[in-house]
DNA sequence: CTTTGTCAAGAGCAGTGCTCTCGTTCATGG
DNA sequence: CCATGAACGAGAGCACTGCTCTTGACAAAG
């Protein structure tokens, strides 16, 4: 009997391969990312790997479910680590570490909220689980915002088109999230404020040296919406 | 003589090589644009194209100049259209008028908002200009609300951080807008909104079938950032 | 008219994803 | 216990990519 049985080995196979492959897309991003590359770093011909792996698109999908449950643990657990603060400060703690994690590994990042890879569709039944974590934790802390009664029922702007309001009322039914379809709106701007202020500080777009304390603009820019939760 | 000189029909060909890269990366995506395939719609052999652009990266960096202009355009055309309108209006027209750009041409819009192309850097002398020309355009409407005294000078969030203040006073200072640091953050709020609803929606994380009205909702966004620049 | 420089074409290099075949090795069912 | 079938790694090969270099034809300028 060998050492390592034959499933062992294999098992063993699959989750160098993603580790090599998370490797490779942090120094080289996604559309650097070679299959070949991965292959010959774990001493096999190119054609091996595919005993291991569909194609390049299946690598591109662990990776991304990967990524996801990696983001989702930081900001779980920097969300839990504060467990004595308030709603509202948490959510600026659960932000900052939704930055810090695509700071620390902006090509993973990308490939969550950049640009998707042309070609390339994510399978749904595999990404929507993973994906959605982090917004249930922020739903869950506005959630614990609206039962203290410091989120406002109706915020400064009414949501006027019908259809808009039709959309949010669906969410909020999804969701459960207690209050209604104006506190939903809100809480989707908090969202494209953290995706948008986090993108535009990781892809470059503020500019290469006008910022110092680019995370504490992040959260600045989160307490702002923070505020127009709590504001009438 | 020929009917077309030879400087003509050089200039005839940069010109096509740009439109027919316009028109694969519009279909194909800026990692699926192929400059053999481009020279093929030519009608040329593969390495002619090089006496017209010294790469695929100069093609992407054309294409990248074209896109920004081509953005701001839209955004300053739909401005000047409602310019009867108030300032505050006029944004939310403006973010629509980007919003329905990027849609119009996700390709393009991720080129300029999205992920990174890995192991390409746009050289800044060529794309910061062009780069900044729609937030030039949110400045300025942002200055006439300042003007108009609707823009309150300090809003629902001190900026705390220091270092954060001193980059707000460099940014107000190098663009000139009326107001202190504290509008400047705020104005970044807007700004983030606008690219976060964005990327939100062209990148498909909002889901596929949960939304009917997208723009009505990236509209409702930017109404929410603006009550923010109105509010104490 | 001659020289100079531009041009398209072709061959070629190194790399990619992916498929197929071919012996070998392992696990398991008779 | 051993034979059969599945799994495996290696290799060759196809079609594609970006890019370089050389070659011969042509136009523009002296």
């Amino acid at each position: 009997m060998p050492p390592t049985s034959r499933a062992e080995r294999r098992r063993d196979i699959e989750r160098r391969v993603v580790e090599v492959g998370r490797r490779h897309l942090a120094s080289d991003g996604a559309a650097g990312l070679s299959l070949r590359a991965v292959t010959r770093e774990l001493g096999m011909v190119s054609s091996a790997v595919y005993r291991y792996v569909a194609g390049r698109d299946e690598l591109l999908t662990l990776l991304l479910v990967d990524a996801y449950g990696e983001l989702a643990d930081a900001v779980d657990e920097a969300v839990a680590a504060a467990a004595d603060r308030p709603w509202d400060e948490r959510v600026v703690v659960a932000g900052a570490a939704f930055r810090a994690w695509a700071v620390a590994d902006p090509a993973s990042y990308a490939l969550l909220y950049g640009s998707p890879v042309p070609g390339y569709e994510a399978p749904a039944e595999r990404t929507v689980e993973p994906g959605t974590r982090v917004t249930l934790t922020l739903l869950r802390l506005l959630a614990e915002g609206v039962e203290a009664g410091e989120v406002t029922p109706a915020g400064p702007a009414p949501v006027g088109d019908t259809r808009l309001l039709a959309d949010l009322e669906r969410l909020v039914a999804e969701t459960g999230l207690p209050g209604g379809a104006d506190v939903m709106g809100r809480a989707l701007l908090l969202w494209a404020t953290l995706v948008g202020g986090t993108s535009l500080e990781v892809f470059g777009q503020y500019g290469r040296d006008t910022l110092t304390a680019p995370g504490a603009l992040l959260e600045h820019q989160l307490r702002l919406a923070l505020a127009v939760l709590r504001a009438p």
